[in-house]
DNA sequence: ATTTCGATTTATAACGATATAAATGCCGTG
DNA sequence: CACGGCATTTATATCGTTATAAATCGAAAT
C-alpha cells in the first residue's frame, strides 16, 4: 500500500554475486542435468515432475543424476513461472505473546509442513493497522499459497475476505457467519461448561470467570457453557467485566486483589488464559487465602507450566501443538485440492 | 539433501491460476507502468530505484503512476535476478519450548524487520539430523538473505560454517572460537556472580545452581560468574550436574525434590530458567520450606512470568525481545554492507 | 557543418523454471 | 511404400525483474 517496499528498492547497497573459485561447483540447475544426459530442459523438468509421457527409464536416469549432483528447484523460479510461492504465513500479533501460544502454534505448524517444500512465514500484524490489511497484502502480492490466523471473531473480516477471493486459509476459532469455513477449534464451551461443575461439585456457592474479550467467538462459547452449568445448578455468578484476557497482566492481578478482598468475593473462579490464573493465586495469596479450600481455581492449560506450580491448580488442557498440527495439514489439502473444503475440526476438551 | 522437495514436485495436484474476471485489474508490474507513461520498462525499473541517469522528472512521474495504480514488485522476479530473497531466517528447534523464549525473540525480530522488505521465515532445525544441515541448506540453496540462530556454543559449527563462507549471520551468544563474528549476547557472567552476590549478602552459606548444557557457551559463563562470586565469599556451593535446563522439566522437578528433602539441602538457589525456578519452588513448597526464609532463589526473567507468581521470587532480567531486535537491526547492516562487520554487542544485566 | 560530449532513454539478454505446441521416430496398416 | 497413430522428446515463449550495452538527442566545440 504504501511506497515502503518501493522506496528500499534503490537504497540498499548491491550484494556481490558469489562467483565462486570456478564455475565448476555453480549451483546446479535443469540445464546442469540436461547437459549431463543429453536430454533437453524440458525433458527433465517433466522427468522431475514425473510426468507419465517421459520414459520410465528416462525418468530414473534423471532422477538418478538429479541426486548425484544435489539438484534442488530454484524456488524464485518455479514461484515466477508457476504462481505458487510454497510459502505459509502465519499472521499474528507479536505483541500478544500469551506465554507459549505462539511457540506451541509454531512448533505444530512446522511438524505438520516438514517434509514438504512449504515454508512458514511469519507476517507480522501490528495492532494499530486493520485487520485485514496483511491478508489483503498477501493476497494481492500472492506472497503466500495460504494463511493461518487465529483469534477468530463472529464476524470476522479477515475470513470474509478470504472467503470472498476464494483463497486457501485455515483458522483457530469459528466465526458466527452462515458461511462455513475451515477452521480448528477448541471446545471452550466444554471447558467452561466442565469447569463450572468441577468446581460446583466441590462445594464452590459464587462463580467467577474471567473471559477473553467479547470480540473473540471463543469468549462465547466459554460464556455459554459457563451459563449453561450455573443455571442447571443455579448457582451465583459473576463474569468479569473489566478485565479479559487482553487486559495487562498488571490490571488483572489489580483488579483481582481488590476483588479477592471483598466480602462478598467468589469461591470459585474460572481462568481461560495461564497468566490471568495465576493472577488468581496471586491475589489468593496476597490476602492469604488458601487455594483449594478457601478459594478454588479451574485453568485452561496450553503448555506445561501448570505441572511446575503449587499449590497444585486444577486444569483442563488444550493443546495448541497439536491445533497447529491438524491446522497444518488442512490447509495443506486445501491447498492441494483444486476445490474448496470446508473442513472443520474442534478438539475436545480431555 | 534428500530428494524430497524434488519429490513433492510433482505430486501435487496444480492451483488453477486466478485469472480473474477480465485482464482489467490483472497485477501492475512495470510494463504496466511503461504503458501508462509511455517509458520503457527498463527506464521504470531504474526510474523506481532512483538512479541518478534518469531524470528526476521521470522518476518523480513513475513514481506517482506506481503508487496510483498501487504497484508493488514481484519478489519471486527479484530473487530470480538479483539473487537476493529479502528473507531473514530464523533456525529454531520447535521442540525446546523454554516459554516464550522463541516468541519473544520473534517479537523482536519482527520489529526490527518491520518497514523493510524482509520476512521472517522459520526455518526448523529438528534434533534427529545435524545442527549445521538446515545452515548449509539455507546457503546452499540460497534460501535467505541472513541467518538467525541462539544457544551458541563454544566452537560452533554453524558459527564456522558462516564464516567460512562469508554469509550474513547473527547469533545469541559466543563462540570461543579465536575470530571474531557478530552476536548479541546477555551477560551470563554478571547474572550469575549478581545472582550469588544476592543470596550470600542474604545469609545464604550453601548455593546451588542449575546451568544450561554444558555444550553451550552461556553456560561456561554463568558458571564462572558463579564460581568467582562463590570464591570471593569463601562459601560452600555446588554445581548441578545430574539435571540441567535441557532436561525434561518432571526430571528437574524429582531431582530437586528430592534434594531439597536433604539433610544438608542448599539453602541459596540460582536458576538460569524460569521452568527450573518454578521447579525450585514446587520442591520447597512439597516440603513446607518457606521461600526467602529456609531457603533463597534467585532467577533469571525473561518474561511477565514471575509478576504473577507467589511468592515473590528475586529475578534478574534477560530482555529477549530487545536482543531479537537488536539481532535484527545488526544482521541487515551485515547484509547492507559489502565487507563483513564483526560487530559484537552485550546486553547488560540489569 | 561535422564532431564530440553529456544527459537520457532504450533494446536485448539473461535469471531458472514450466506450459504449450510442435517435432521426431517407430510401429503397424492399407 | 506411403500413411496415420502412438510414444517420446524438443523448441519456443513466458513469468517480472534487472544488468549490460547500445541508441538517441540537443548543445557545445572544432
Amino acid at each position: 500500500m504504501s511506497l515502503e517496499d518501493l522506496e528500499e528498492k534503490g537504497r540498499r547497497a548491491m550484494p556481490e554475486r558469489e562467483t565462486g573459485p570456478a564455475g565448476r561447483n555453480a549451483k546446479p540447475t535443469l540445464k546442469t542435468i540436461a547437459e549431463l544426459t543429453g536430454l533437453a530442459v524440458t525433458t527433465v523438468s517433466r522427468a522431475l515432475a514425473d510426468a507419465p509421457q517421459i520414459a520410465l527409464e528416462t525418468r530414473q536416469r534423471v532422477r538418478q543424476v538429479a541426486s548425484e549432483i544435489g539438484y534442488l528447484p530454484d524456488r524464485a523460479a518455479q514461484r515466477l513461472r508457476t504462481g505458487r510461492t510454497n510459502v505459509i504465513s502465519l499472521v499474528l500479533d507479536p505483541h500478544e505473546e500469551i506465554l507459549s501460544y505462539a511457540t506451541s502454534m509454531i512448533k505444530g505448524l512446522t511438524e505438520a509442513l516438514r517434509g514438504t517444500p512449504y515454508h512458514l512465514v511469519i507476517t507480522p500484524h501490528f495492532s494499530d493497522t486493520p485487520q485485514v490489511d496483511p491478508i489483503r497484502h498477501i493476497m494481492r502480492n500472492r506472497m503466500a499459497d495460504g494463511i493461518v490466523f487465529t483469534r477468530t471473531e463472529p464476524s470476522d473480516e479477515r475470513v470474509r475476505l478470504l472467503m470472498e477471493n476464494n483463497f486457501p486459509f485455515i483458522c483457530h476459532g469459528r466465526t458466527e457467519l452462515g458461511t462455513a469455513h475451515p477452521y480448528v477449534d477448541y471446545d471452550n464451551y466444554g471447558f467452561a461448561y466442565l469447569a463450572a461443575r468441577k468446581l460446583i461439585a466441590a462445594g464452590c456457592r459464587k462463580l467467577f470467570i474471567i473471559l477473553p474479550p467479547e470480540r473473540f467467538t471463543f469468549a462465547h462459547h466459554m460464556r455459554h457453557g459457563f451459563m449453561t452449568a450455573v443455571r442447571e445448578e443455579g448457582v451465583a455468578f459473576e463474569i468479569a467485566r473489566e478485565v479479559t484476557l487482553d487486559s495487562g497482566s498488571d490490571d488483572i492481578r489489580d483488579y483481582l486483589f481488590r476483588r479477592m478482598g471483598e466480602a462478598e468475593r467468589p469461591d470459585g473462579f474460572i481462568c481461560g488464559g495461564e497468566v490471568s490464573a495465576l493472577s488468581v493465586m496471586a491475589a489468593a495469596y496476597d490476602h492469604h487465602l488458601e487455594l483449594g479450600k478457601d478459594v478454588r481455581l479451574v485453568a485452561k492449560q496450553t503448555s506445561g507450566l501448570f505441572d511446575q506450580i503449587r499449590p497444585r491448580v486444577e486444569t483442563i488442557y488444550e493443546d495448541l501443538a497439536e491445533a497447529g498440527l491438524l491446522m497444518g495439514r488442512l490447509l495443506l489439502k486445501r491447498i492441494g485440492g483444486p476445490q474448496p473444503i470446508d473442513e472443520m475440526q474442534v478438539l475436545q476438551t480431555v
